[in-house]
RNA sequence: UCGGGGAUAGUUUAAUGGUAAAACACCUGACUCUGGAUCAGGAAUUUGGGGUUCGAGUCCCUGUCCCCGAGCCA
């Protein structure tokens, strides 16, 4: 794909060119996506598999999925089978190349055994907080362990009897023999292997040992002849013990290679916070459509397209990098600008009756079926009828009894356009007790057919409806961000982001009044309310209800216009 | 304090010793049967100091600030 006349799209492709030319992997590039199964993939995760295999797909190299699921404490089937799906929906496919990282536990375990025949790995009686002790700070060295000097033999053995089942959790550990001096920490005597008796999603309970990241990372990326070992810069300090491990075991090392971590203002990701929202009831579940989870925003209406298309447009370097959400939802307003079908609805709805609407013979108002454009960005997509008649619905906000400058909706004696349909003016509003208008009176004018008159007279405003006696009924649940600053860690003094949670993250509208044809519409679908926004039909749609999610607002000139007035007029009011 | 990394408009990324640019965000205006979309225009950037050079965001020296690291997590 990539060709000598285009130069490298960022730092990583100019790696892999450097490579390339002098031949280091013979030309090849292959890749690995490495999830632990302990969650749900976020926005960040869709980032870094597009890192990973989109660096495949531009060399025409490979990509695998491999699980790195080294600790049976936190990993389970169920995140297995959601991380496989999200993947497929983002459109990245692994062919057969399907791994787990339990898979090598085998060869791992052999290996140990020749870094122990080596003298290069020892059996620690250290317990978790005297290796803690030994192992110095940031400005000390740290001591040797008084195990380290175990003969072969006894090590051999312990070892053996480590993965018997011997000894309990945590009396033990398997620790490579490095440097205790080192001024990384990752090379002072690192643990390879800890004692778990716990069940593993896939191995069962074959083992009692489990490797830790460092002594599975590299030797899976060098089992499956992976060139390049992507990850964020995180890792930075992990290399040179991949690399030791590689080294010392004399076998194929790939070039780890890392690249900056990446957020989204306005929300958390991490896959601890994400399962506390979930596990304190904060959000309904991964899926929540507030949650910055992969099958949230798809829940949301998120297509995947927006998603990859956010993460190209983002880019690739060694900088930590907060992607402000608006980007994200400008992706999102594109493709669905695009492809969307524009329906009506009416979410907050308030009646309106046209007194001069024509009667049948029966002395019942007629019905009219009036045609609209599916989708005015592309002439593909044809046309609907929706029906009209002498009662409609139309958006509370779209009345205004003191109406400011520059409305140009409606209220008392104003004429707007009925979007598709008909000129109406408003003579009077009808209240209950409490004073709230429920209730427009309006008549509309015949000729108006089609939106324009005769006379050509200018209607700047023109409003969504939907037919009363024809509106299905629905719920639509609008989203507000998980945080109300846009870097929830910015929290008063000795508080933690928690301060900054939005608690009020999530509307539910019911009553809402939508046209008749989306009672055929399923889950999944996305539609452009008019005016209104992006919505999805959510599961838990059921026959009798239909539920939206709002995906995202459309572009809102006016209620900016608004608020910047307001503003000006309370600093008009404070001089 | 030690080690590792990083720093270009508000945000993200280009510019690979030769006119500092794009997208999003922001501000104007035009157009519109969605106050949507679209179009036109505007404001806005090289972390400080020194050096090399005809010429430095880029090379050298030196400061500053930010991030990561002391799990038997990944």
């Amino acid at each position: 794909m990539s060709t000598e006349t285009t130069a490298p799209a960022n730092f990583i492709h100019e790696i892999v060119e450097e490579h390339n030319r002098t031949g280091r992997f013979g030309g090849r590039v292959h890749t690995r996506f490495p999830p632990e199964p302990s969650g749900y993939l976020h926005i960040a995760h869709a980032k870094v598999a597009s890192i990973d295999f989109g660096l495949a797909r531009d060399y025409g190299g490979k990509c695998n999925l491999r699980f790195d699921d080294t600790n049976p404490i936190r990993e389970e089937t169920e995140y297995v089978d959601g991380i496989i799906e999200t993947l497929h929906w983002l459109g990245w496919d692994w062919e057969d190349r399907l791994y787990f990282a339990s898979d090598y536990f085998q060869q791992l375990y052999e290996w140990a055994q020749l870094l122990i025949r080596k003298g290069k790995a020892y059996v620690c009686d250290l317990s978790a907080d005297e290796v803690r002790e030994y192992r110095g700070d940031l400005t000390t060295p740290g001591r040797n362990s008084p195990w380290r000097d175990r003969s072969v033999e006894e090590n051999l053995d312990l070892f053996a009897r480590m993965k018997q089942g011997e000894f309990p959790d945590g009396s033990r550990t398997l620790r490579a023999k490095i440097d205790m001096a080192h001024p990384n920490f990752n090379m002072r005597d690192p643990v390879m292997y800890r004692i778990l008796h716990a069940e593993h999603h896939r191995t069962g309970t074959e083992w009692c040992i489990y490797p830790m990241y460092d002594w599975a990372h590299g030797q899976s990326d060098s089992i499956e002849g992976v060139t390049h070992s992507l990850c964020d810069v995180g890792y930075e300090d992990h290399r040179p013990l991949y690399e030791w491990f590689c080294n010392e075991l004399g076998i194929y090392c790939p070039q780890q290679v890392e690249f900056g971590r990446f957020s989204l203002t306005y929300t958390v990701l991490g896959k601890r916070i994400l399962k506390r929202f979930v596990n304190e009831g904060l959000v309904h579940g991964w899926d929540d459509p507030r949650m910055p989870t992969l099958v949230g925003l798809r829940r949301r209406g998120y297509t995947p397209e927006a998603i990859n298309d956010l993460c190209s447009r983002t880019g690739v370097s060694k900088t930590n990098t907060v992607i402000e959400i608006q980007l994200l939802e400008h992706c999102i307003r594109e493709d669905l600008n695009r492809r969307a079908p524009r329906v009506m609805a009416v979410l907050k709805p308030l009646k309106v009756v046209i007194e001069n609407w024509p009667v049948d013979a029966d002395g019942r108002p007629t019905v009219e079926w009036v045609e609209a454009v599916n989708n005015p960005e592309d002439e593909s997509m044809g046309t609907r009828q929706i029906p009209f008649s002498r009662e409609l619905y139309i958006e509370q906000d779209d009345y205004r009894e003191d109406a400011p400058k520059g409305w140009f909706r409606l209220g008392p004696g104003r004429e707007v356009r009925l979007k598709h349909g008909y000129y109406i003016k408003c003579h009077d509003a009808v209240k209950d007790a409490d004073g709230n208008v429920v209730e427009l009176r309006c008549t509309y004018d015949p000729e108006s057919a089609g939106g324009q008159t005769p006379d050509g007279r200018k209607v700047r405003g023109t409003l969504h409806w939907v037919s009363a006696a024809h509106a299905v009924d629905a719920e639509v649940r609008l989203y507000d961000y998980l945080f109300t600053k846009p870097d929830p860690n910015d929290a008063p003094e000795g508080q933690d982001f928690m301060a900054n949670f939005n608690h009020d993250s999530e509307t539910i509208l019911t009553g809402c009044k939508v046209e008749p044809g989306l009672s055929a519409a399923r889950p999944g679908e996305r539609f452009q309310f008019l005016r209104m926004g992006y919505f999805c039909l959510d599961p838990d749609t059921t026959p009798e209800l239909l539920v939206f999610n709002r995906t995202v607002e459309l572009k809102d000139t006016w209620s900016k216009v608004e608020s910047k007035a307001e503003k000006k007029e309370q600093e008009g009011a404070i001089r």
